[in-house]
DNA sequence: TAGATTGTTAATCGATTAACAATC
DNA sequence: TAGATTGTTAATCGATTAACAATC
Protein backbone atom coordinates (compact mmCIF):
# COMPACT_ATOMS: atom_id res chain seq x y z
CA UNK A 1 0.00 0.00 0.00
CA UNK A 2 2.71 1.85 0.26
CA UNK A 3 2.60 5.76 -2.42
CA UNK A 4 5.63 4.58 -4.90
CA UNK A 5 6.90 7.35 -7.11
CA UNK A 6 3.68 8.39 -9.75
CA UNK A 7 3.82 6.06 -12.74
CA UNK A 8 1.02 7.56 -14.23
CA UNK A 9 -0.22 11.20 -14.20
CA UNK A 10 -3.73 12.36 -14.95
CA UNK A 11 -5.16 13.96 -18.06
CA UNK A 12 -7.11 17.23 -17.88
CA UNK A 13 -10.58 16.30 -18.14
CA UNK A 14 -9.58 12.47 -19.23
CA UNK A 15 -9.00 8.97 -17.18
CA UNK A 16 -6.38 9.47 -14.92
CA UNK A 17 -3.85 6.45 -16.38
CA UNK A 18 -4.17 3.19 -15.63
CA UNK A 19 -7.39 2.27 -13.80
CA UNK A 20 -7.27 -1.27 -15.23
CA UNK A 21 -5.60 -2.87 -11.62
CA UNK A 22 -4.98 -6.31 -11.59
CA UNK A 23 -6.19 -7.75 -14.90
CA UNK A 24 -5.02 -5.54 -17.22
CA UNK A 25 -8.25 -5.44 -19.68
CA UNK A 26 -11.30 -3.41 -19.76
CA UNK A 27 -13.97 -3.82 -17.28
CA UNK A 28 -16.83 -6.23 -18.95
CA UNK A 29 -19.97 -5.35 -19.27
CA UNK A 30 -23.36 -7.56 -19.23
CA UNK A 31 -22.03 -9.71 -21.93
CA UNK A 32 -18.89 -9.96 -20.92
CA UNK A 33 -17.15 -7.44 -23.60
CA UNK A 34 -15.49 -4.87 -22.47
CA UNK A 35 -17.45 -1.25 -22.45
CA UNK A 36 -15.09 1.18 -24.32
CA UNK A 37 -13.78 3.94 -22.51
CA UNK A 38 -15.64 6.10 -24.66
CA UNK A 39 -19.00 4.37 -23.91
CA UNK A 40 -18.78 4.64 -20.25
CA UNK A 41 -18.02 8.44 -20.57
CA UNK A 42 -21.67 9.13 -22.40
CA UNK A 43 -23.52 6.35 -19.53
CA UNK A 44 -24.10 9.47 -16.62
CA UNK A 45 -26.02 11.38 -19.86
CA UNK A 46 -27.77 8.70 -20.86
CA UNK A 47 -28.81 7.88 -17.56
CA UNK A 48 -29.84 11.93 -16.52
CA UNK A 49 -32.30 11.74 -20.13
CA UNK A 50 -33.86 8.64 -18.96
CA UNK A 51 -34.13 9.88 -16.02
CA UNK A 52 -35.99 12.79 -17.13
CA UNK A 53 -38.08 10.65 -19.50
CA UNK A 54 -39.18 8.77 -16.54
CA UNK A 55 -39.91 12.00 -14.82
CA UNK A 56 -42.30 13.35 -17.63
CA UNK A 57 -44.59 9.76 -17.04
CA UNK A 58 -42.56 8.54 -20.20
CA UNK A 59 -42.69 4.47 -20.46
CA UNK A 60 -40.93 3.77 -23.75
CA UNK A 61 -38.69 5.39 -25.84
CA UNK A 62 -36.88 5.31 -29.06
CA UNK A 63 -33.01 5.53 -29.63
CA UNK A 64 -33.66 8.37 -31.24
CA UNK A 65 -35.68 10.50 -28.77
CA UNK A 66 -32.90 9.27 -26.40
CA UNK A 67 -29.93 10.13 -28.52
CA UNK A 68 -31.98 13.55 -28.90
CA UNK A 69 -32.70 14.10 -25.28
CA UNK A 70 -28.78 13.05 -24.49
CA UNK A 71 -27.01 14.75 -27.42
CA UNK A 72 -25.69 12.17 -29.38
CA UNK A 73 -26.33 10.50 -32.72
CA UNK A 74 -28.97 7.54 -32.70
CA UNK A 75 -26.61 4.94 -34.00
CA UNK A 76 -23.85 5.94 -31.25
CA UNK A 77 -26.43 5.26 -28.70
CA UNK A 78 -27.38 2.05 -29.93
CA UNK A 79 -23.55 0.94 -30.28
CA UNK A 80 -22.80 2.15 -26.70
CA UNK A 81 -25.80 0.57 -25.09
CA UNK A 82 -25.05 -2.94 -26.92
CA UNK A 83 -21.85 -2.86 -24.81
CA UNK A 84 -24.31 -3.63 -22.27
CA UNK A 85 -26.00 -5.84 -23.24
CA UNK A 86 -29.45 -5.94 -25.89
CA UNK A 87 -32.22 -4.14 -23.52
CA UNK A 88 -34.43 -3.55 -25.79
CA UNK A 89 -36.91 -4.70 -28.25
CA UNK A 90 -36.71 -4.44 -32.32
CA UNK A 91 -39.74 -2.31 -33.43
CA UNK A 92 -40.71 -1.35 -30.16
CA UNK A 93 -37.58 0.55 -28.43
CA UNK A 94 -36.76 0.75 -25.24
CA UNK A 95 -38.46 0.67 -21.60
CA UNK A 96 -37.29 3.56 -19.67
CA UNK A 97 -37.61 2.20 -15.98
CA UNK A 98 -35.46 -0.92 -16.93
CA UNK A 99 -32.91 0.94 -18.90
CA UNK A 100 -32.09 3.11 -15.89
CA UNK A 101 -31.97 0.26 -14.07
CA UNK A 102 -29.81 -1.40 -16.24
CA UNK A 103 -27.73 1.61 -16.93
CA UNK A 104 -27.24 2.48 -13.10
CA UNK A 105 -26.15 -1.15 -12.64
CA UNK A 106 -23.43 -0.76 -14.88
CA UNK A 107 -22.20 2.18 -13.78
CA UNK A 108 -22.01 0.69 -10.10
CA UNK A 109 -24.91 3.22 -8.86
CA UNK A 110 -26.48 0.47 -6.99
CA UNK A 111 -24.27 0.16 -4.14
CA UNK A 112 -23.47 2.90 -2.37
CA UNK A 113 -20.32 4.65 -2.30
CA UNK A 114 -18.72 6.97 0.36
CA UNK A 115 -17.05 10.12 -0.34
CA UNK A 116 -14.48 12.33 1.47
CA UNK A 117 -13.99 15.67 0.61
CA UNK A 118 -10.40 17.60 1.05
CA UNK A 119 -10.22 21.12 0.71
CA UNK A 120 -13.34 23.26 2.45
CA UNK A 121 -13.01 26.31 1.05
CA UNK A 122 -16.00 28.26 -1.23
CA UNK A 123 -16.09 25.46 -3.29
CA UNK A 124 -15.59 22.52 -1.14
CA UNK A 125 -18.76 24.08 0.80
CA UNK A 126 -20.62 24.40 -2.16
CA UNK A 127 -19.44 20.54 -2.98
CA UNK A 128 -20.35 19.98 0.55
CA UNK A 129 -24.10 20.98 0.37
CA UNK A 130 -24.60 19.83 -3.09
CA UNK A 131 -27.48 17.80 -3.45
CA UNK A 132 -26.32 15.90 -6.79
CA UNK A 133 -24.53 13.51 -4.66
CA UNK A 134 -26.94 12.07 -2.53
CA UNK A 135 -29.19 11.86 -5.57
CA UNK A 136 -26.77 9.60 -7.20
CA UNK A 137 -26.00 7.64 -4.31
CA UNK A 138 -23.25 8.50 -2.72
CA UNK A 139 -22.64 9.84 0.94
CA UNK A 140 -20.65 12.32 2.33
CA UNK A 141 -18.70 10.94 4.88
CA UNK A 142 -16.04 13.22 6.16
CA UNK A 143 -14.62 16.64 5.71
CA UNK A 144 -11.14 17.70 5.73
CA UNK A 145 -9.13 20.76 5.86
CA UNK A 146 -5.64 22.11 6.23
CA UNK A 147 -6.47 25.54 8.10
CA UNK A 148 -7.18 25.15 11.93
CA UNK A 149 -9.88 27.88 11.63
CA UNK A 150 -11.91 25.90 9.51
CA UNK A 151 -11.40 22.49 11.26
CA UNK A 152 -14.08 22.23 13.97
CA UNK A 153 -16.99 23.80 12.03
CA UNK A 154 -19.56 22.43 10.82
CA UNK A 155 -20.72 22.59 7.27
CA UNK A 156 -22.98 20.34 5.56
CA UNK A 157 -24.12 18.80 8.72
CA UNK A 158 -20.40 17.70 9.22
CA UNK A 159 -17.50 18.55 11.78
CA UNK A 160 -14.25 19.64 9.54
CA UNK A 161 -11.73 17.04 10.32
CA UNK A 162 -7.77 17.65 10.36
CA UNK A 163 -5.65 17.10 7.73
CA UNK A 164 -3.92 14.60 10.06
CA UNK A 165 -6.59 12.68 10.68
CA UNK A 166 -7.51 12.11 6.72
CA UNK A 167 -6.01 8.30 6.99
CA UNK A 168 -8.25 7.08 10.09
CA UNK A 169 -10.95 9.27 8.85
CA UNK A 170 -10.94 7.44 5.57
CA UNK A 171 -10.83 3.55 6.73
CA UNK A 172 -13.42 4.13 9.97
CA UNK A 173 -15.75 5.52 7.35
CA UNK A 174 -14.85 3.13 3.94
CA UNK A 175 -14.56 5.60 2.03
CA UNK A 176 -13.72 4.70 -1.43
CA UNK A 177 -13.94 8.48 -3.50
CA UNK A 178 -11.72 11.44 -2.53
CA UNK A 179 -12.50 14.64 -3.69
CA UNK A 180 -9.70 17.02 -4.10
CA UNK A 181 -11.04 21.14 -3.47
CA UNK A 182 -7.91 22.64 -2.59
CA UNK A 183 -5.72 25.05 -3.97
CA UNK A 184 -3.15 23.87 -6.94
CA UNK A 185 -0.19 23.88 -4.26
CA UNK A 186 -1.88 21.23 -1.86
CA UNK A 187 -3.07 19.05 -4.61
CA UNK A 188 -0.24 16.53 -4.26
CA UNK A 189 0.49 16.36 -0.98
CA UNK A 190 -3.66 15.28 -0.59
CA UNK A 191 -3.74 13.34 -3.79
CA UNK A 192 -0.72 10.92 -2.08
CA UNK A 193 -2.61 10.99 1.41
CA UNK A 194 -5.69 10.17 -0.36
CA UNK A 195 -3.95 7.43 -2.10
CA UNK A 196 -2.22 6.35 0.82
CA UNK A 197 -4.96 6.05 2.84
CA UNK A 198 -6.49 3.49 0.16
CA UNK A 199 -8.60 5.82 -1.96
CA UNK A 200 -9.53 4.49 -5.29
CA UNK A 201 -10.95 7.32 -6.84
CA UNK A 202 -10.58 10.81 -7.39
CA UNK A 203 -12.27 13.90 -8.24
CA UNK A 204 -9.74 16.91 -8.54
CA UNK A 205 -10.61 20.59 -8.72
CA UNK A 206 -7.27 21.93 -8.25
CA UNK A 207 -5.96 23.08 -11.62
CA UNK A 208 -2.71 20.96 -11.72
CA UNK A 209 -2.07 17.77 -12.94
CA UNK A 210 -1.71 14.93 -10.47
CA UNK A 211 0.59 12.07 -10.40
CA UNK A 212 -1.17 8.60 -8.91
CA UNK A 213 -0.11 5.01 -8.64
CA UNK A 214 -1.60 2.62 -11.45
CA UNK A 215 -4.95 1.24 -10.25
CA UNK A 216 -6.24 4.58 -8.94
CA UNK A 217 -8.61 6.79 -11.16
CA UNK A 218 -8.37 10.29 -11.25
CA UNK A 219 -10.69 12.57 -13.11
CA UNK A 220 -9.89 16.36 -13.52
CA UNK A 221 -12.54 19.17 -13.86
CA UNK A 222 -10.89 22.08 -13.90
CA UNK A 223 -12.80 25.54 -14.63
CA UNK A 224 -9.56 27.55 -16.09
CA UNK A 225 -9.05 25.33 -18.56
CA UNK A 226 -13.04 25.25 -19.46
CA UNK A 227 -12.76 28.71 -20.20
CA UNK A 228 -9.22 28.45 -22.15
CA UNK A 229 -11.16 26.63 -24.66
CA UNK A 230 -14.18 28.51 -24.90
CA UNK A 231 -11.72 31.51 -25.47
CA UNK A 232 -10.25 29.56 -28.30
CA UNK A 233 -13.43 29.28 -29.77
CA UNK A 234 -14.48 32.43 -28.84
CA UNK A 235 -11.39 34.68 -30.77
CA UNK A 236 -12.87 32.34 -34.18
CA UNK A 237 -15.90 33.92 -33.72
CA UNK A 238 -14.30 37.14 -33.17
CA UNK A 239 -12.34 37.08 -35.98
CA UNK A 240 -14.91 35.64 -38.67
CA UNK A 241 -17.34 38.40 -37.84
CA UNK A 242 -14.74 40.87 -38.52
CA UNK B 1 -30.19 36.78 -33.76
CA UNK B 2 -33.40 34.86 -32.63
CA UNK B 3 -32.87 31.82 -30.90
CA UNK B 4 -33.67 29.21 -33.47
CA UNK B 5 -34.76 26.06 -32.10
CA UNK B 6 -31.97 24.16 -31.06
CA UNK B 7 -29.70 21.97 -33.76
CA UNK B 8 -27.12 20.94 -31.65
CA UNK B 9 -27.14 19.81 -28.22
CA UNK B 10 -23.88 19.74 -25.62
CA UNK B 11 -22.47 16.69 -24.99
CA UNK B 12 -21.25 15.98 -21.16
CA UNK B 13 -17.83 17.01 -21.36
CA UNK B 14 -17.41 17.19 -24.44
CA UNK B 15 -17.90 20.18 -26.90
CA UNK B 16 -21.13 22.04 -27.75
CA UNK B 17 -21.86 20.80 -31.19
CA UNK B 18 -21.34 23.26 -33.55
CA UNK B 19 -19.01 26.10 -33.21
CA UNK B 20 -18.11 26.16 -36.20
CA UNK B 21 -20.05 29.01 -37.33
CA UNK B 22 -19.27 30.82 -40.46
CA UNK B 23 -17.07 28.93 -42.38
CA UNK B 24 -17.19 25.12 -41.47
CA UNK B 25 -13.92 24.25 -41.40
CA UNK B 26 -11.46 24.26 -38.28
CA UNK B 27 -9.80 26.78 -36.38
CA UNK B 28 -6.70 27.11 -37.82
CA UNK B 29 -3.26 27.41 -36.22
CA UNK B 30 0.17 29.48 -37.01
CA UNK B 31 0.80 27.27 -39.72
CA UNK B 32 -2.78 28.00 -41.20
CA UNK B 33 -3.00 23.95 -40.59
CA UNK B 34 -6.78 23.80 -38.60
CA UNK B 35 -5.65 22.65 -34.93
CA UNK B 36 -7.75 19.71 -34.07
CA UNK B 37 -10.48 19.52 -31.27
CA UNK B 38 -8.34 16.58 -29.13
CA UNK B 39 -5.37 19.13 -29.47
CA UNK B 40 -7.20 22.14 -28.21
CA UNK B 41 -8.17 20.49 -24.82
CA UNK B 42 -4.95 19.59 -23.97
CA UNK B 43 -3.28 23.00 -24.58
CA UNK B 44 -4.65 24.39 -21.27
CA UNK B 45 -2.91 21.81 -19.43
CA UNK B 46 0.29 22.42 -21.48
CA UNK B 47 -0.10 26.15 -20.58
CA UNK B 48 -0.23 25.22 -17.00
CA UNK B 49 3.02 23.09 -17.16
CA UNK B 50 4.66 25.99 -18.59
CA UNK B 51 3.45 28.41 -16.16
CA UNK B 52 4.53 26.45 -13.11
CA UNK B 53 7.70 25.78 -15.06
CA UNK B 54 8.76 28.92 -15.53
CA UNK B 55 7.85 29.72 -11.70
CA UNK B 56 10.55 27.32 -11.01
CA UNK B 57 13.21 29.79 -13.05
CA UNK B 58 13.27 26.89 -15.60
CA UNK B 59 13.80 28.43 -18.59
CA UNK B 60 14.33 25.63 -21.29
CA UNK B 61 12.54 22.13 -21.10
CA UNK B 62 12.14 19.11 -23.76
CA UNK B 63 9.13 17.52 -25.17
CA UNK B 64 10.15 14.50 -22.63
CA UNK B 65 9.77 16.92 -18.97
CA UNK B 66 6.86 19.02 -20.09
CA UNK B 67 4.58 16.07 -21.54
CA UNK B 68 6.40 14.13 -18.13
CA UNK B 69 4.55 17.32 -16.40
CA UNK B 70 1.14 17.28 -18.16
CA UNK B 71 1.06 13.81 -18.24
CA UNK B 72 0.88 13.09 -21.82
CA UNK B 73 2.78 11.07 -24.37
CA UNK B 74 5.87 13.26 -25.84
CA UNK B 75 5.35 12.32 -28.94
CA UNK B 76 1.36 14.10 -28.69
CA UNK B 77 3.44 16.75 -27.21
CA UNK B 78 5.24 17.46 -29.86
CA UNK B 79 2.41 16.66 -32.77
CA UNK B 80 0.20 18.78 -30.41
CA UNK B 81 2.67 21.77 -30.65
CA UNK B 82 3.30 21.51 -34.29
CA UNK B 83 -0.33 22.72 -35.01
CA UNK B 84 0.61 25.66 -33.64
CA UNK B 85 3.65 26.18 -35.44
CA UNK B 86 7.68 25.40 -35.08
CA UNK B 87 8.45 26.69 -31.64
CA UNK B 88 11.09 24.90 -30.72
CA UNK B 89 14.84 23.98 -30.99
CA UNK B 90 16.27 20.44 -32.46
CA UNK B 91 18.55 19.08 -30.43
CA UNK B 92 17.56 21.88 -27.76
CA UNK B 93 14.09 21.99 -26.80
CA UNK B 94 11.64 24.67 -26.03
CA UNK B 95 11.95 28.04 -24.87
CA UNK B 96 9.61 28.00 -21.54
CA UNK B 97 8.78 32.07 -21.51
CA UNK B 98 8.33 32.15 -25.47
CA UNK B 99 5.98 28.44 -26.05
CA UNK B 100 3.72 29.81 -22.96
CA UNK B 101 3.75 32.80 -24.94
CA UNK B 102 2.56 30.76 -28.01
CA UNK B 103 0.49 28.62 -26.79
CA UNK B 104 -1.35 31.40 -24.38
CA UNK B 105 -1.77 33.44 -28.21
CA UNK B 106 -3.12 30.27 -29.81
CA UNK B 107 -5.73 29.99 -26.98
CA UNK B 108 -6.98 33.34 -27.02
CA UNK B 109 -5.54 34.62 -23.94
CA UNK B 110 -4.09 37.68 -24.84
CA UNK B 111 -7.80 39.09 -24.95
CA UNK B 112 -9.24 39.92 -21.89
CA UNK B 113 -12.57 38.08 -22.34
CA UNK B 114 -15.90 39.06 -19.77
CA UNK B 115 -17.72 36.56 -18.54
CA UNK B 116 -21.35 37.00 -16.72
CA UNK B 117 -22.55 34.50 -13.88
CA UNK B 118 -25.84 33.15 -13.58
CA UNK B 119 -27.62 31.35 -10.58
CA UNK B 120 -25.52 32.61 -7.45
CA UNK B 121 -26.21 30.21 -5.02
CA UNK B 122 -23.39 28.20 -3.20
CA UNK B 123 -21.51 27.16 -6.85
CA UNK B 124 -21.96 30.73 -7.79
CA UNK B 125 -20.62 31.97 -4.97
CA UNK B 126 -17.70 30.04 -5.01
CA UNK B 127 -17.36 30.87 -8.69
CA UNK B 128 -17.55 34.66 -8.51
CA UNK B 129 -14.89 34.50 -5.51
CA UNK B 130 -12.85 32.33 -7.77
CA UNK B 131 -9.24 33.85 -8.39
CA UNK B 132 -8.76 31.46 -11.39
CA UNK B 133 -10.78 33.75 -13.30
CA UNK B 134 -8.67 36.76 -13.01
CA UNK B 135 -4.91 34.91 -13.59
CA UNK B 136 -5.99 33.70 -17.30
CA UNK B 137 -7.53 37.14 -17.77
CA UNK B 138 -11.22 36.70 -17.42
CA UNK B 139 -13.27 39.44 -16.36
CA UNK B 140 -16.40 38.58 -14.37
CA UNK B 141 -18.23 41.56 -15.28
CA UNK B 142 -21.98 40.38 -14.04
CA UNK B 143 -24.18 38.21 -11.78
CA UNK B 144 -27.81 37.22 -12.19
CA UNK B 145 -29.93 35.44 -10.04
CA UNK B 146 -33.87 34.97 -10.64
CA UNK B 147 -34.17 34.96 -6.53
CA UNK B 148 -35.38 38.32 -5.23
CA UNK B 149 -33.45 37.51 -1.98
CA UNK B 150 -30.56 37.41 -3.90
CA UNK B 151 -30.82 40.19 -6.10
CA UNK B 152 -28.88 43.10 -5.30
CA UNK B 153 -26.90 41.16 -2.74
CA UNK B 154 -22.94 41.84 -3.40
CA UNK B 155 -20.94 39.08 -4.14
CA UNK B 156 -17.23 39.66 -5.12
CA UNK B 157 -17.73 42.99 -5.04
CA UNK B 158 -20.55 42.81 -7.94
CA UNK B 159 -24.54 43.73 -6.92
CA UNK B 160 -26.21 40.81 -8.08
CA UNK B 161 -28.68 41.92 -10.91
CA UNK B 162 -32.33 40.20 -11.87
CA UNK B 163 -32.40 37.53 -14.72
CA UNK B 164 -34.34 40.16 -16.64
CA UNK B 165 -31.93 42.20 -16.57
CA UNK B 166 -29.72 39.49 -17.88
CA UNK B 167 -29.92 41.30 -21.43
CA UNK B 168 -28.79 44.61 -21.00
CA UNK B 169 -26.03 43.53 -18.71
CA UNK B 170 -24.54 41.13 -21.21
CA UNK B 171 -24.69 44.10 -23.96
CA UNK B 172 -23.46 46.67 -21.56
CA UNK B 173 -20.78 44.62 -20.72
CA UNK B 174 -20.18 43.38 -23.76
CA UNK B 175 -19.46 39.71 -21.95
CA UNK B 176 -18.67 37.17 -24.47
CA UNK B 177 -18.82 34.20 -21.71
CA UNK B 178 -21.76 33.33 -19.62
CA UNK B 179 -21.46 30.73 -17.03
CA UNK B 180 -24.58 28.60 -16.17
CA UNK B 181 -24.52 27.74 -11.89
CA UNK B 182 -28.41 27.28 -11.64
CA UNK B 183 -30.30 23.92 -10.62
CA UNK B 184 -30.94 21.56 -13.68
CA UNK B 185 -34.71 22.99 -14.33
CA UNK B 186 -33.64 26.25 -15.11
CA UNK B 187 -30.25 26.01 -17.15
CA UNK B 188 -32.31 25.93 -20.66
CA UNK B 189 -34.11 28.79 -20.21
CA UNK B 190 -31.18 30.59 -18.80
CA UNK B 191 -29.03 29.28 -21.79
CA UNK B 192 -31.43 30.43 -24.42
CA UNK B 193 -31.74 33.88 -22.65
CA UNK B 194 -27.63 33.87 -22.46
CA UNK B 195 -27.78 33.28 -26.60
CA UNK B 196 -30.41 35.29 -27.39
CA UNK B 197 -28.39 37.79 -25.43
CA UNK B 198 -25.89 37.45 -28.02
CA UNK B 199 -23.34 35.27 -25.48
CA UNK B 200 -21.01 32.64 -27.95
CA UNK B 201 -19.36 30.66 -25.18
CA UNK B 202 -21.02 28.57 -22.12
CA UNK B 203 -19.36 26.91 -19.38
CA UNK B 204 -22.81 24.98 -17.31
CA UNK B 205 -22.28 23.23 -13.99
CA UNK B 206 -26.00 22.19 -14.63
CA UNK B 207 -26.81 18.24 -14.68
CA UNK B 208 -28.65 18.57 -17.98
CA UNK B 209 -27.65 18.21 -21.91
CA UNK B 210 -28.80 22.20 -23.20
CA UNK B 211 -29.61 22.88 -27.02
CA UNK B 212 -28.45 25.91 -28.65
CA UNK B 213 -27.98 26.99 -32.21
CA UNK B 214 -24.84 26.43 -34.30
CA UNK B 215 -22.06 28.61 -33.66
CA UNK B 216 -22.83 28.50 -30.13
CA UNK B 217 -19.94 26.65 -27.85
CA UNK B 218 -21.12 25.04 -24.87
CA UNK B 219 -19.09 22.90 -22.40
CA UNK B 220 -20.13 21.08 -19.43
CA UNK B 221 -18.47 20.27 -16.12
CA UNK B 222 -20.60 17.54 -14.16
CA UNK B 223 -19.91 16.51 -11.08
CA UNK B 224 -22.54 13.73 -10.72
CA UNK B 225 -21.51 12.39 -13.75
CA UNK B 226 -17.38 12.01 -13.38
CA UNK B 227 -18.71 10.30 -9.63
CA UNK B 228 -20.24 7.76 -11.41
CA UNK B 229 -17.37 7.69 -14.00
CA UNK B 230 -15.48 7.24 -10.96
CA UNK B 231 -18.05 4.53 -9.20
CA UNK B 232 -17.41 2.49 -12.70
CA UNK B 233 -14.28 2.17 -11.95
CA UNK B 234 -14.50 1.73 -8.21
CA UNK B 235 -17.22 -1.27 -8.65
CA UNK B 236 -14.34 -3.05 -10.90
CA UNK B 237 -11.50 -2.57 -8.07
CA UNK B 238 -13.65 -3.75 -5.85
CA UNK B 239 -14.82 -7.17 -7.52
CA UNK B 240 -10.87 -7.10 -8.72
CA UNK B 241 -10.14 -7.67 -5.17
CA UNK B 242 -12.39 -10.08 -4.34
C1' DT C 1 -48.44 -8.11 -43.93
C1' DA C 2 -46.42 -3.38 -43.54
C1' DG C 3 -44.07 -0.32 -40.64
C1' DA C 4 -40.96 0.54 -37.05
C1' DT C 5 -36.86 0.06 -34.63
C1' DT C 6 -33.17 -2.48 -32.71
C1' DG C 7 -28.41 -4.70 -32.66
C1' DT C 8 -24.54 -5.40 -35.45
C1' DT C 9 -21.54 -5.09 -39.29
C1' DA C 10 -18.67 -2.60 -42.21
C1' DA C 11 -16.87 1.83 -43.71
C1' DT C 12 -15.15 6.06 -42.41
C1' DC C 13 -12.94 9.04 -39.73
C1' DG C 14 -9.86 10.93 -36.35
C1' DA C 15 -6.51 10.37 -32.64
C1' DT C 16 -2.42 8.23 -30.72
C1' DT C 17 2.03 6.42 -30.91
C1' DA C 18 6.46 4.82 -32.66
C1' DA C 19 10.04 5.64 -35.52
C1' DC C 20 13.30 8.48 -37.75
C1' DA C 21 15.25 11.98 -40.75
C1' DA C 22 16.37 16.72 -40.00
C1' DT C 23 19.15 19.68 -37.41
C1' DC C 24 20.87 22.03 -33.47
C1' DT D 1 31.97 14.98 -34.82
C1' DA D 2 28.77 12.77 -31.38
C1' DG D 3 24.77 13.36 -28.78
C1' DA D 4 20.36 15.29 -28.16
C1' DT D 5 15.91 16.51 -29.44
C1' DT D 6 12.61 18.31 -32.54
C1' DG D 7 8.97 18.02 -36.35
C1' DT D 8 6.88 14.89 -39.35
C1' DT D 9 5.68 10.64 -41.44
C1' DA D 10 3.64 6.32 -41.35
C1' DA D 11 1.49 2.65 -38.65
C1' DT D 12 -1.65 1.52 -35.28
C1' DC D 13 -5.45 2.00 -32.77
C1' DG D 14 -10.00 3.30 -31.31
C1' DA D 15 -14.26 5.86 -32.00
C1' DT D 16 -18.03 7.36 -34.89
C1' DT D 17 -21.40 6.79 -38.30
C1' DA D 18 -24.17 4.80 -41.97
C1' DA D 19 -26.43 1.02 -43.57
C1' DC D 20 -29.14 -2.96 -43.06
C1' DA D 21 -30.58 -7.59 -41.71
C1' DA D 22 -33.11 -9.25 -37.84
C1' DT D 23 -37.35 -9.02 -35.60
C1' DC D 24 -41.08 -7.10 -33.02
Amino acid sequence: MDNQPGRSVERSGGHGGAHGGAHGGGHSGAHGRPVPPSTVVRLPGYLRALDALAAEGVVLTSSDELAGRAGVNPAQLRKDLSFLGSYGRRGIGYDVAHLSEQVGTVLGLTTQRRVVIVGIGNLGHALANYSGFAERGFAVVGLVDADPAVVGTTVGGLVVQPFEGLRSLVSTTDASIGVIATPAAGAQVVCDALVEAGIGGILTFAPRALRVPDGVDVRAVDVASELAILAFHDQWRSATLA
